[in-house]
RNA sequence: UUCCCGGUAGUGUAAUGGUAGCACCACAGACUCUGGAUCUGUUCGUGGGGGUUCAAGUCCUCCCCGGGAAGCCA
């Protein structure tokens, strides 16, 4: 590493530079990613995981997954295994390094003790309330607990009632003796052990106190050897905590913690207190439901893992309290999708095609190419037949200014195919709609092109009638209408700002038949529609494919301008 | 009201005393068998006042604005 600070570099890596250059860590750099398994990852947390495991990667050192599972009441295991399948599948390998914060709790324990014995900790029995009395306010010192003189032996005899269960939950607290008028709240004689009752998902029933989490963290990033604490800003307040902690306990390794700020991202919600609400009361159909901002919801919508990465990686690290616009989480997708996604052709709302001068006994078998953007994707080969399905929106009776698609006596290319032109539509009598649309083809115009200069300005998709599969298509849209929707102002919950629209649910789609082979999680191109994945709610007899995102519409958009 | 952290185009993010740059968005155009993709261009910015300096987004100072903090949550 240069002695001259690069260019571009963030804070974070700037100080990791700093530290290898002194030699501080001998040029190690651990880092950890530590959820707490009492909810689904979302795309705030993949932030925080590409920070760590890629920081780590970047400097040839290690990440470790811990689970800070220091309070039983709240945390589950079905978290912990959906928090190893997201990290996994966003592409990130802890190797051996998978750890819990509860293996360390004899050894937090035994620091707890010998804090007990160096005078710095005590065990309080205010009440709660009388303790957040005691604590003082914002603007005014607290003053010090009646218990806090109370002599190691005591402190050291009532601390083991504590452990042994001969305390009642609440009865009681461990507290560290610090500054009962420091301007840091964080700093006032804090709470480091209380004591649970509860059955723990690992230990069992072996412990009834349990450390808190500003006392367990610095303890666990020294015990693993962490050099750089990463963590979100709302942690920044604790930082004089943690280091009194690794300061008193002595322990030879001192990681320290690095604050940055963490991913906000307009429309859409990401605490986790929100979005088990949604899944709770259905608003949405569980934690994987491709509206959700988790990564199972992301992941089911048809993001790639490959697109998170980056995104996370563009909106760089600062301390600055930001938000995202959604757009350009789409764009990092769509950019991935582009590049990657095979093209087929899928009709969502159907409008029946017939070409009155092709044979009604003929299929030809056009070749398709599978991916402009990429040669190596090659080719396959569709069905043509005289009865064809184009897409509603591809037809205009009356069609309005600009409008390049099909309507009477126009032309157009079905891709990959002939030109066709419409001769007549057949409409019913009494609701005028229009049930099938007449056509001659141009036999000469096979594959989609003639050699003369003749220009055809539009192309549609289209599919075989005799040929194609019937597909359920589900169109989903922001789940909310607001760009903030935790904005509370006005008396509206978030509750208030859900999208009516945002899941539409279409049956009687058609795909082309080579879709059949798909499997859930394939992502496929859909020819001027968007991008759309498999479904695993997908069967043989019901293929199920969910709308990963639009393609940019520049005739929407146009429509929309003109009203 | 106290303490801490922040403030660069609409949104993010660079510039570490020396030309305010990049990306997204928006808009305009070119090109195109996807109204896709791609390419080109345009609008738009250092919160404010003082100060130091040949030179300030950057250093000093006062002010303004935003966020966080009074769990036996993490």
């Amino acid at each position: 590493m240069s002695d001259n600070v690069k260019s571009g570099v963030d804070f974070i890596r700037e100080r990791i530079n700093k530290d290898n250059e002194t030699g501080k860590y001998n040029k190690q750099v651990v880092t950890r990613f530590p959820p707490e398994p009492n909810g689904y990852l979302h795309i705030g947390h993949a932030k925080s995981i590409c920070i760590n495991f890629g920081i780590a990667r970047e400097y040839n050192g290690r990440c470790h997954l811990r689970f800070d599972d220091t309070n039983p009441e709240k945390e589950e295991i079905e978290y912990i295994e959906s928090i190893k399948k997201d990290v996994r599948w966003l592409g990130f390998d802890w190797g051996k390094h998978l750890y819990y914060a509860s293996d360390y709790f004899q050894q937090i324990h035994d620091f707890a003790v010998n804090l007990i014995k160096a005078g710095k900790a005590y065990v309080c029995h205010l009440t709660p309330e009388q303790m957040r009395e005691y604590r003082g306010t914002l603007t005014e010192p607290g003053k010090n607990s009646p218990y806090r003189n109370r002599s190691v032996e005591e402190n050291l005899s009532l601390f083991e009632q504590m452990k042994n269960g001969e305390l009642d939950e609440g009865a009681c607290v461990l507290r560290a003796k610090i500054d009962m008028a420091s301007p840091n709240i964080t700093m006032r004689d804090p709470a480091i052990y209380r004591i649970k009752k509860a059955e723990h998902h690992r230990t069992g029933s072996t412990w009834c106190i349990y450390p808190m989490y500003d006392f367990t963290h610095c303890i666990s990033d020294a015990l693993e050897g962490i050099t750089h604490s990463l963590c979100t800003l709302e942690f920044e307040i604790n930082r004089p905590l943690y280091d009194w902690v690794l300061e008193q306990i002595g322990y030879p390794h001192r990681p320290q913690q690095i604050e940055f700020a963490r991913l906000n991202l307009n429309y859409t919600v990401m605490s986790k207190r929100k979005l088990l609400r949604l899944v709770t009361e259905k608003y949405v159909h569980g934690w994987d439901d491709p509206r959700m901002p988790t990564l199972s919801g992301l992941r089911r919508r048809g993001y790639t893992p490959e697109s998170i990465r980056t995104f996370a990686e563009r909106i760089g690290i600062s301390k600055v309290n930001s938000t995202i616009d959604y757009a350009f989480l789409e764009y990092c997708l769509r950019e991935d999708l582009n590049m990657r996604a095979p093209r087929v052709m899928a009709v969502l709302k159907p409008l029946k095609v017939v070409i009155d001068n092709y044979p009604d006994d003929t299929v030809e078998w056009m070749p398709a190419i599978n991916n402009p953007e990429d040669e190596s994707a090659g080719e396959r080969e569709i069905p043509f037949s005289n009865v064809l399905y184009i897409e509603q929106e591809d037809f205009s009776l009356n069609p309005p200014p600009k409008y390049h698609r099909l309507s009477p006596g126009k032309e157009i290319r079905l891709k990959h195919a002939y030109y066709i032109t419409c001769t007549s539509v057949v409409q019913d009598e009494s609701t005028g709609k229009i049930t099938e649309v007449h056509c001659t083809y141009d036999p000469a115009s096979k594959g989609g092109w003639t050699d003369d200069k003749r220009t055809v300005r539009g192309t549609s998709h289209w599919v075989s009638a005799a040929h194609a599969k019937k597909a359920e298509i589900r169109l989903y849209d922001s789940l909310f209408t607001n760009e903030n929707p935790d904005d509370d102002s006005e008396g509206k919950t978030f509750i208030d700002y859900l999208n009516p629209n945002s899941l539409e649910a279409l049956s009687g789609c058609l795909v082309e038949p080579g879709l059949e082979k798909a499997k859930p999680g394939d992502f496929f191109q859909f020819l001027r529609q968007g991008y759309f994945c498999m479904d695993p709610d997908s069967t043989s007899e019901n293929l199920v494919f969910n709308r990963t995102v639009t393609l940019k519409d520049t005739w929407a958009k146009l429509q929309k301008k003109n009203g």
